[in-house]
DNA sequence: CGGGTTTAAGAACGGTCGTTCTTGACTGAA
DNA sequence: TTCAGTCAAGAACGACCGTTCTTAAACCCG
C-alpha cells in the first residue's frame, strides 16, 4: 500500500557518488543533490536518514561497483606488467573517477566510518597487487606495508596527481616502471 | 603612521595552513579562521581580500616552507635508500602535513590557480627524485613520467593512506622498496 | 596637543546551509 | 468508496555562510 516510489534508489545513489566524486562532500549542498538526483527533498530524508547517511550510502556503493570488482580483475593478471595495464585500463574516468581519492583526503580524517570505507577499498586494492606478486597481503587494518602496498600507493599516487591535473594517468609511466620492477623479483609471479 | 598591526601576517598564514589541511577549504569557515588566527575579520579581508585569497596564501606557505625545502633535502641523498629514508623522515606529523595532498583533490580540480600550485610541488618533488636517480625529471607541466614520477606517486600514495588511517608512512616498507628497486638500477646512481 | 591614517572591534548584511513541516497526490485493501 | 499508509511537492525553519559596514582605538607627524 501506499503511494510508489517515483524514483530508483539505486541509481540516485549513483548520482550522489558523481556528485560527491566531484565536489567533495562539503562542496555538494543538499539543493546540489535535490536537483542533481532528482529526487524530492523530503524523500532523501526518509530514505537516508541525512546528508551524511547519503554520503555514506554513495561511498559503500562506489566501493562495491567499482573499487571491489576494479580489485578483482586486477588479481586475475598473471604478472606485474598485466596488473598495472589493467589498473590503468580500470581508469574509466567516469564521474565517480577518485571519490576513493577524495574520501581518503577529505572525510576519512575527520570520520571513523568513512575511514573506515576508504581502509576496506584500500586494503582491497593491496590485496589484489600482493596476490599477483604471491607475497603476503598487508595485516588487516594495519598500514599498507611490503612491496604490495608500496605498489598500490604508486597507484593512488598516480591518480591523485591525474585528478589534480584533470589528466588521465600515464601508461607508459607504469608499464615502463613494472618492466623495472619485474626484473626484482627473485623468480616469476605465480610460477604454477 | 597609522595603527600598529597587532598579529604577525606569516604567523596567521601559517596558522592557516593548520586549519586548511585539517578540515579542507569547504569545511573551514570564516569565523573558525578569526578564531584560530586571532586576527579580526576586517583585518583578515583588509590583508588577504577573501577566504580564497587567505587559502591561496596558505598553500603558497605550505610549498615555501614545507614541500620545496623538503624536495630539496631528498635531492642531496646519495642514493635511493637515503632518499625514501629522508621522505619519510620528513614526515613530521605537523597541523599542515598533508596540505598539498588536500589541496589535489579537494579544490584543483575546480581552482585553477591551486592546481597550479599543486603542480608545483609535486613537479619539485619529481625533480628531486630524478635529481638522485640521476634520470631526466618530468617534462614541466606535464603529467609524472618515469620512474622518478613513479616513485614519486608511490610516496604520495604512501601519505595518503596515512592521512586517511591516522598513522604515520610505514617506514619499513619504503625502505625495504627501496633496496628493491635499487638493484634493478643499470648503475649505482650518481656514479661521480 | 590636534589632525590624518591605519587597524581593531563587532554588529549586521543578504544568501545559503542542512533539516523539518504541512499539504495534497497516489496506492492497495476493506 | 472510504480508509489507512506512503510518497511528492514545496514552503519554512533556525543556524551558519562569506562579506561589508560603522565606530572606536592606537599610532605618526606637525
Amino acid at each position: 500500500m501506499g503511494r510508489p516510489r517515483a524514483f530508483d534508489e539505486d541509481e540516485a545513489v549513483r548520482a550522489a557518488s558523481g556528485l560527491f566524486a566531484a565536489q567533495g562532500y562539503e562542496g555538494t549542498s543538499v539543493d546540489d543533490l535535490v536537483n542533481g538526483l532528482g529526487v524530492h527533498r523530503g524523500s532523501l530524508y526518509k530514505v537516508f536518514g541525512s546528508k551524511r547517511g547519503l554520503y555514506l550510502a554513495a561511498l559503500r556503493r562506489h566501493l562495491d561497483q567499482e573499487v571491489l570488482p576494479t580489485a578483482a580483475a586486477l588479481a586475475t593478471a598473471t604478472d606485474l606488467a598485466g596488473l598495472l595495464t589493467r589498473a590503468v585500463a580500470a581508469y574509466d574516468g567516469g564521474p565517480a573517477a577518485g571519490f576513493l581519492l577524495l574520501a581518503a583526503a577529505e572525510r576519512a580524517p575527520a570520520d571513523p566510518e568513512v575511514a573506515a570505507l576508504v581502509e576496506e577499498g584500500l586494503a582491497a586494492l593491496d590485496t589484489a597487487v600482493a596476490a599477483v606478486l604471491g607475497t603476503a597481503a598487508a595485516p588487516p587494518g594495519g598500514p599498507a606495508d611490503g612491496l604490495a602496498g608500496i605498489l598500490g600507493a604508486a597507484v593512488l599516487g598516480l591518480r591523485l596527481r591525474a585528478r589534480a591535473a584533470g589528466t588521465p594517468p600515464p601508461a607508459e609511466a607504469v608499464l615502463g616502471f613494472a618492466g623495472r620492477l619485474a626484473a626484482t623479483l627473485p623468480q616469476p609471479p605465480r610460477p604454477a
